[in-house]
DNA sequence: GTAAAATATATTCTATAAAATGTCAATTGT
DNA sequence: ACAATTGACATTTTATAGAATATATTTTAC
């Protein structure tokens, strides 16, 4: 009663900072994870940190070297396309099956924040959080576990790749309104219940956004060339 | 020199021992998996214990309960169904990608095993080797590491539902031979490089399994139905 | 330039703390 | 009086901490 409860382990509490400061480019790829200076950080013992970073390793998103240690996952130009090939794969095929969903309450909700995001002044919060409900939307009200686990993962994959490449507060104007457009064809789509339409449109804003990325990370590895 | 040169962490050997029993059905679906008794049994402290559970719970073969501890993941009809509905998705389109590699090598390998299978007398383990070993063929020369990574954890998942469903040592003739076909159909559609054929084999094979292995299911599920 | 020592770090083990479960008796309600 | 419910205690098991060991890397001495 009176007594704290905890309502998450240890372990859990520490996967879930460390995946945020990855998947937002805190924690910068190829960097270094050791265990006893993140368990001094967190103030807690080496072990759910330990724990917590083979999860990570599970999901991508740190690499694990026997008896060297942990680093945050690095990654190329090949490693978008990876992604988003296998993402081309399976989110369209889920926002299909979403699209035969009821789902209106959440499809005017987003589009209210798309709106504000058109006409008011450049919000990257909004954007962002607006940007993941969306792709989350697609997916998330499936019965199917495993392809809803699968594309969460890849999903995390992606949006970490997406805010290194392009850092999303000095984003252009000219990108954010292209996203804002492909994204309202893809709620009329699922307005419309049109199936074939929804795996369409998210395909192309796939596609589009491949592109984005890589265009992102060959300019941010060009200004990269000539430093220190 | 002299010393005992440990080529894998006890972690990896656990993580790979435990996988292997769960995959094979020796552990059997929601068995619980306590961790002093399995450090007793592997002869080492309950640290790599945990931390293999911990890698297990990720690729879907242990559930985790907090505080109260790990079982083999349960599953029903509907996850059957779940798996291959991503499986379909997922390994038609590798197999595409290698049917444009060169791969004549194994595929000479598998068509003299499945000769054997055809002819000769039912080999139980030999039949499962060289399904196996057929469709890693169909990704594992890929470049895709991302695309590897999934498609062998959604295959490991999809082994265990079939070994469980129809206990590979009781499997009727017919149903062998069955498969041996749809295995040479998809090593002579590679053959010839072909990568539609290859596809559609593939794919046509994924939904006979799916199948094979709810009958099966079915068929189990109603023998225990009459029990103590 | 090589080999040995020193240092740093990950891995594993052991011990303690915390949580859950089961038992059984006391209590309550009918 | 009897069945059902509650609650304290004992047992079991997990979760975390902290110490010991193994491995890899760097430095130093020759």
């Amino acid at each position: 009663m009176g007594k704290k409860t905890i309502l998450k382990s240890i372990r859990e509490q520490i996967y879930e900072a460390i995946q945020k400061s990855i998947v937002n480019n805190i924690y910068k790829p190829g960097e270094e994870l050791q265990i006893d200076r993140l368990a001094e950080e967190f103030g807690v013992s080496t072990t759910p940190i330990r724990e917590a970073l083979i999860r990570l390793e599970s999901s991508g998103l740190v690499h694990l070297i026997p008896n060297k240690g942990a680093r945050v996952t690095a990654f190329r130009e090949g490693d978008i396309r990876d992604t988003w090939e296998v993402r081309k794969l399976l989110e369209p095929y889920a926002a299909g099956l979403t699209a035969e969903l009821d789902v209106n309450p959440e499809i005017q909700e987003l589009n209210a924040a798309f709106d504000v995001l058109e006409k008011g002044p450049q919000d990257g919060n909004l954007y962002i959080q607006s940007d993941i409900r969306l792709h989350e939307l697609l997916y998330v009200h499936l019965s199917n576990e495993l392809l809803k686990e699968t594309l969460h993962n890849i999903l995390q994959r992606s949006m970490r790749m997406r805010y290194f490449a392009e850092d999303v507060s000095k984003m252009h104007d000219q990108v954010v309104r292209e996203v804002i457009s492909e994204h309202k064809q893809i709620l009329q789509a699922l307005t419309a219940k049109d199936r074939e339409r929804t795996v369409e449109a998210v395909h192309r804003h796939i596609e589009n956004g491949e592109q984005r990325a890589l265009l992102a990370i060959k300019l941010r590895n060009e200004n990269r060339e000539d430093r220190p």
